[in-house]
DNA sequence: AAATATATGTTGCAAATGCAACATTTTGAG
DNA sequence: CTCAAAATGTTGCATTTGCAACATATATTT
């Protein structure tokens, strides 16, 4: 496992990295596909951040209703202090959609001084700061996208946020099934409406391959 | 303005602050209601930290649809580098509920290393990582209540979020047209919804004075 | 390869919702 | 206070959507 992949570490030697492993009360763990990660509530200090591998936050309500909260990808962090999970009695975890590598740390050791003074914790700080900015891009995409009213729209604006990233044609990053569960829609009905946007010439759809014809 | 109210500057003495706004980049400007604050696309790097005062991100599409994004209050930061707006040609703005008081700062600053080396930066960082943290918890509600499936299920969300704040009955902290489009609902619709729940026994509502009464 | 689980695709129907159009009330500015 | 602007409340109607109940296809496991 690369931890340097990602840049938490930028700018920190790995001597250095060792060292900080101790100070920040770091654990590295691995989990299988389908295992899972963090179970709100949980332990609130706890901040995840995924290494490697590929999971997502899962809520489910007292009807059985599951629905997609977030999703994780390599450098992509996660915990209660980052979540408003568990407002309500529903059950939410991460899980692990590949088998991933994950690396928690106590939250409050970020905020509160290093008592050794380490010479490049508040480097990794600022590191952290990055990620945590990057979460609330994609936390803001996902309000972009549900603040949509209709369907259309919702996968519409998803379809072009994928585009700007891979090109008008392109493969959906999560299964179709996902894909409802993400843009907060029945997938019947989601079907459906990808149907039509065919008919209506917006986009060509085939299993998971999206072409999108107009911008 | 009382810049301590906020935890901004938790920790760090006044003499300090002084040198850091320089250090930092800070420019303070007050905006009466109404005013723009931010406009999307704007200064990448500048992030706006809500000393004083109300105000809204608001969303307006080709169509002339306006949604409420974002809503901030003392403490709430906000900027490019923390949302994901304009993807696509929708205008973004930062809007002034109530005469607000707000600082700038340079993103880039946050992360670099401070040249002066400031004894304090480090701790600002970590302030600011906790108004972000915050920002994400915000943002994490929002799309819990937007990836609920029918306007009832959002607003009860909703209101048993805020009656855990304030009790069982409380008044709505914006516009019944407001929360419509915070809820991305249909103004009327959700009316209609307001008065059915009330049918229903599940609330009272006058004005913007609600009362839940179940839990 | 067979068996099982998961994902995908389709349809009818009732309910929810957006939208337009309007009346009424409240708020805020001058 | 007066007037205009904004907010609130209501209704009819067409459309969208969730939901249930299927059939089929694909993936995974043994």
């Amino acid at each position: 496992m690369d931890i340097f992949k990602i840049n938490l570490f930028d700018g920190i030697s790995g001597e250095d990295v060792e060292r900080m492993i101790v100070c920040f009360g770091a654990v590295f763990r691995s989990f299988k596909t389908g295992a899972t990660i963090y179970d709100y509530p949980g332990s609130g200090d706890d901040v995840g951040v995924m290494l490697e591998g590929k999971a997502s936050m899962i809520r489910t309500d007292e009807d059985g209703e599951v629905a997609v909260m977030e999703l994780y990808s390599e450098g992509d962090i996660f915990g209660e202090v980052l979540a408003f999970a568990n407002e309500t009695g529903d059950s939410v975890k991460v899980i692990a959609e590949s088998d991933c590598n994950v690396m928690f740390i106590k939250y409050s050791q970020i905020t509160k001084r290093c008592e050794r003074a380490c010479e490049h914790h508040s480097r990794l700080v600022g590191n952290m700061f990055g990620l945590i900015a990057r979460k609330t891009l994609l936390l803001s995409r996902r309000i972009e996208i549900l603040s949509k009213k209709t369907t259309r729209e919702k996968l519409m604006y998803y379809f072009q946020t994928l585009s700007k990233d891979y090109g008008a044609e392109f493969e959906l990053p999560m299964s179709v099934t996902r894909l409802a569960e993400y843009v907060c829609a029945d997938r019947s009905a989601m079907t459906r409406e990808l149907s039509r946007m065919q008919s209506d010439g917006l986009i060509e759809i085939n299993k998971r391959r999206v072409k999108l014809k107009k911008a």
